[in-house]
RNA sequence: GGGACUGUAGUUCAAUUGGUUAGAGCACCGCCCUGUCACGGCGGAAGUUGCGGGUUCGAGCCCCGUCAGUCCCGCCA
């Protein structure tokens, strides 16, 4: 007799005697035959009881209801073609029991339907507060052993193929260089000091790059206190990974083979190598975006050149602020997008409004090729630079054009949610593409305009181009992301293992000499030991199977996420705590606790 | 910190735009039928319309506050 443990009953089991476990999905009976549904990971096992054959078994499997808790032993046989329905998830053998023995009841009515068959959508709330039904339901069950099959694949990849290992790294730890709130843990038997939750074990791995690990990972949690987001949790999961005496290309192409090793193990898919390297300039420019949605076309076209002397104020004014002009360029757009959507109070004007434009100019081309726009643009361009536009952007009968003026950061920003607004509205999406890209090429700074100040864009490890380290203020970065059909899924750097290279960066962001060494002293003395040239990457592997799973939400990803308000419903955390539990951490009380529901 | 949306039976949704006894599907309970798979039939129970206040002859609907959830901005290597 096998046993089995929640189904995995297949074809070729029929013959065999079996006694399987699971929940049960429905309970029918018909003539005396029993028909019990139970939940199964490939499915449904169908058990039936005859109780002609086995009497002892009817009465208790009359208190078979939906959702018990059952064991069940007896025969494995084929079930009769007909009674199969493609359409529901049932398997195609069932069990003729012997005996079906409840184990355990289910308290009822139910918070939700949890039925295989019943997949409705149940407000978010309740799916949290009462969680373990949630993944108890096959959408849920199924993201989460994806979750699973994607870690299997990346530790076989990893630890099989390429000879990393695993090291963890600590939770309780110091505060990390990048730039998020931290989660503080106070110290008991240290008054008045504080741990960190790491944000990312970027130090640690580091450290043991200088120790001789020259291949490590990390399924690493993080942590950092900021607002929340569909795609944003305050604890994370991160494929953490660093390694020594490798350049730049050899680490993406290792980073493809691992991530197209993962999607032929979770999706039997082969994706094509190499993926495509986009520069940060050439993604700004082309898309307005370091992280592209490159599933359709609808790519930005600067025309700043050519209307910069136009007697339109608000291209010539933008320009020569030491902005641009952009236009982005909608094949159909003439049909599919109305001057109401784009004008004050339409849904594309509110978009580019929030990204911070003050308005869109545009231009139609009619089908018949006449050109419609807006006066402006009517009465200051000549009909040449009109044209000009037309051929530049390679407009075509049908097109419409919407501009984008001012500085860059701006204009790219509006465009960029334009773009991806209209492609979803107008259906340009492939649902069946996975387009996998890498942007590089990152600039070292970017502008701090509320601190007055250069900041590492990255953070303050990644190491220059050598041919750019003579101006840092403008080099760019040997710096790389992963991109995942708009998504960034990762991104990592080589890092500087040169004290007097560190310095100066560190100079460049206005952080003294003093104040580096007390942030994080202890790894520039650790790189005074024999720093091998070494960099690594990270990626968000909750957001990855989100993706993978098709979802919109890395909640869905995650077996016990929080709610937007950082709270956990299931468990009711964060909580009061005791005031004799403060004095002991010798932290002060200001605020009353909240009451928790048990009062 | 800010903006938007949502909250009605266990659940998913209705309620003719302020009108009298708040309805339906599924789930639940009871009975019947019986190779069924979203089975079927008959019947039943189930509601402080998130909570508090206000306007009104009258509030699920309007106003104010509050709580919770979701999406977004800020924030986030």
């Amino acid at each position: 007799m096998r046993s089995h443990y929640c189904g995995q009953l297949r074809p070729e089991h029929i013959g065999e005697t079996v006694t399987l476990y699971g929940w049960v999905d429905r309970r029918r009976d018909h003539g005396g035959v029993i028909f019990v549904d139970l939940r199964d990971r490939s499915g449904i096992a169908q058990i039936v009881s005859d109780p002609e054959r086995t009497p002892a078994s009817y009465p208790i499997a009359e208190q078979v209801r939906n959702e018990y808790v059952v064991k069940v032993t007896g025969r494995v046989t084929q079930r009769p073609a007909e009674s199969l329905n493609p359409k529901l998830p049932s398997g195609s053998v069932e069990i003729y029991a012997d005996e079906i023995e409840v184990l355990n009841d289910v308290r009822k009515p139910l918070p939700f339907q949890v039925s295989v068959a019943e997949q409705d959508s149940v407000r978010e709330e309740l799916r949290l507060k009462y969680r373990y039904l949630d993944l108890r339901r096959d959408r849920m069950a199924r993201n989460l052993r994806l979750r699973h099959e994607v870690i299997k694949a990346i530790r076989r990849f990893l630890e099989d193929q390429e000879a990393f290992i695993e090291v963890e790294t600590p939770i309780l730890t110091r505060s990390t260089p990048e730039g998020a709130r931290d989660y503080l843990v106070p110290s008991r038997v240290n008054p008045g000091e504080w741990f960190a939750l790491p944000q990312s074990p970027q130090l640690f791995k580091q450290i043991l790059m200088v120790s001789g690990f020259d291949r490590y990972y990390q399924i690493a949690r993080c942590f950092r206190d900021e607002d929340l987001r569909a795609d944003r949790q305050p604890e994370f999961t991160q494929l953490d990974m660093e390694m020594s005496f490798m350049t730049q290309d050899e680490i993406l192409d290792l980073n493809e083979a691992m991530v197209c090793h993962i999607f032929k193990a979770v999706k039997g898919i082969d994706l094509p190598r190499p993926f495509p390297r986009l520069t940060y300039a050439d993604a700004m420019d082309r898309y307005g975006s370091d992280k592209p949605d490159t599933r359709y076309g609808l790519e930005l076209v600067e025309v700043s050149d050519l209307v910069k002397d136009s007697g339109f104020k608000v291209f010539s004014g933008a320009i020569a602020a030491g902005g641009m002009v952009k236009v982005l360029p909608i094949p159909g757009g003439n049909d599919a997008i109305s001057n109401v959507r784009i004008k004050p109070g339409g849904d594309l004007f509110k978009e580019a409004n929030e990204a911070g434009a003050k308005g869109l100019a545009y231009i139609r081309v009619r089908d018949g090729g006449e050109i419609d726009t807006i006066g402006a643009i009517k009465d200051n361009l000549s009909d040449e630079q009109k044209q000009e536009l037309l051929a530049r952007t390679g407009a075509q009968p049908g097109h419409l054009l919407l501009f984008g003026a001012g500085d860059a950061a701006m204009v790219n920003k509006t465009l960029d949610r334009l773009r991806q607004v209209i492609a979803r509205q107008m259906n340009l999406i492939d649902p069946e593409k996975l387009n996998l890209l890498w942007v590089t090429d990152f600039p070292m700074f970017e502008w701090n305009a509320d601190e007055k100040r250069l900041e590492a864009l990255h953070h303050p490890f990644t190491a220059p181009f050598p041919e750019d380290a003579h101006d840092l203020k403008t080099a760019r970065a040997q710096a790389y992301d992963i991109v995942f059909n708009g998504f960034e899924i990762g991104g990592g750097s080589l890092r500087i293992y040169h004290p007097d290279l560190q310095a100066k960066v560190f100079e460049t962001i206005g952080l003294s000499d003093e104040e580096a060494r007390g942030k994080f002293g202890f790894l520039l003395e650790a790189f005074e030991y024999g720093t091998p040239p070494h960099g690594g990457i990270a990626y968000g592997l909750d957001r990855l199977v989100m993706l993978l799973a098709g979802e919109e939400s890395i909640r869905d990803a995650i077996a016990f996420p929080k709610t937007q308000q950082a709270r956990c419903l299931l468990t009711e955390a964060p909580s009061g705590v005791d005031l004799k539990q403060l004095k002991e951490l010798h932290v002060a009380s200001t605020h009353k606790p909240k009451p928790t529901a048990a009062g």
